[in-house]
DNA sequence: TTCAGTGCAAAGACTTTGCACTCAG
DNA sequence: CTGAGTGCAAAGTCTTTGCACTGAA
């Protein structure tokens, strides 16, 4: 993993510095699809000089590289998943959480992409789907945070 | 239309204001899926003394009423669509603008709930599906602008 | 050594909050 | 009349920009 990100950043031509190592670690090691600032809060004990600025602008660079997909849930916060390909999430309306759910993504950017392309003559090239309701949990009446 | 606001918002105990009756009117009359900054930039001529604020205020309690939908479209801005329904965007990353697609929403919301529920047992009420990629004009190599 | 990358501070964009005034019902 | 709604100003939140310093290659 560690060497996969170095060995990535430097094919593409960009330094591998031991923060964005490490970003690319919190991302690559939780389904929690954190936030720049919740990022940043997990690795401030391991670099207390790290600056949320370099977060967002690494953020950045991971998401053009493809490293990184950004997602927007309509919290007015950009999260980031360290699963690039197309796939679904879950925004559980009661504890916040969004969670991946296990849907092959690719199919339907091809079938969407054909229907698109037949009616209406768009081009498709990726996708975002987002599903509101409740996580398993909550649907439950489970307590839960987050 | 304009009976139709002004009787829905009496009903659900609001009141029917001119600005709240205007900002409706822009919405229902367009398919541009406008911010709230050009909503109200295309009223400042009618209502000069309207502020922005009253648009995002207006707008919100639109959306919690169940008469506009909010869009999140990456572009880190919030546009607004008078189809609660839900259904599909499609975003274009040459020109901006984001277009409807003619699709069966509620098909999508109800396979994607069942298959959620088999899967994971979460609960789905609503999804929000936005395409990427470039709308008929741009991939024809059209000149336009949003 | 050298410049891409970092960190600090400040600015920017969009949205929300607080409060007195106004007008819809 | 009366309080929901408006408009102004100010603040808040998330993100980006500018610039000098630093450390990866």
């Amino acid at each position: 993993m560690y060497v996969t990100i170095t060995k990535r950043l430097r094919e593409a031509g960009f330094r591998a510095t031991p923060q964005r190592v490490a970003i690319y670690m919190i991302l690559a090691q939780t389904k929690a699809h954190p936030c720049a600032e919740r990022v940043y809060e997990k690795l401030h004990s391991e670099f207390p000089s790290l600056s949320l600025n370099t977060v967002y602008k690494t953020l950045q660079t991971f998401e053009e590289l493809g490293l990184v997909r950004r997602l927007d849930t309509g919290e007015g916060i950009c999260r980031y998943d360290a699963n690039p390909a197309p796939h679904i999430h879950l925004a559980c309306r009661a504890c916040g959480q969004v969670v991946d759910i296990d849907y092959d993504g690719k199919y339907i950017l091809e079938r969407m992409s054909q229907y698109v392309k037949e009616n209406g003559g768009h081009e498709v090239c990726d996708f975002n789907l987002i599903l509101y309701g409740y996580c398993r949990a909550c649907s439950n009446g489970e307590a839960s945070s987050n």
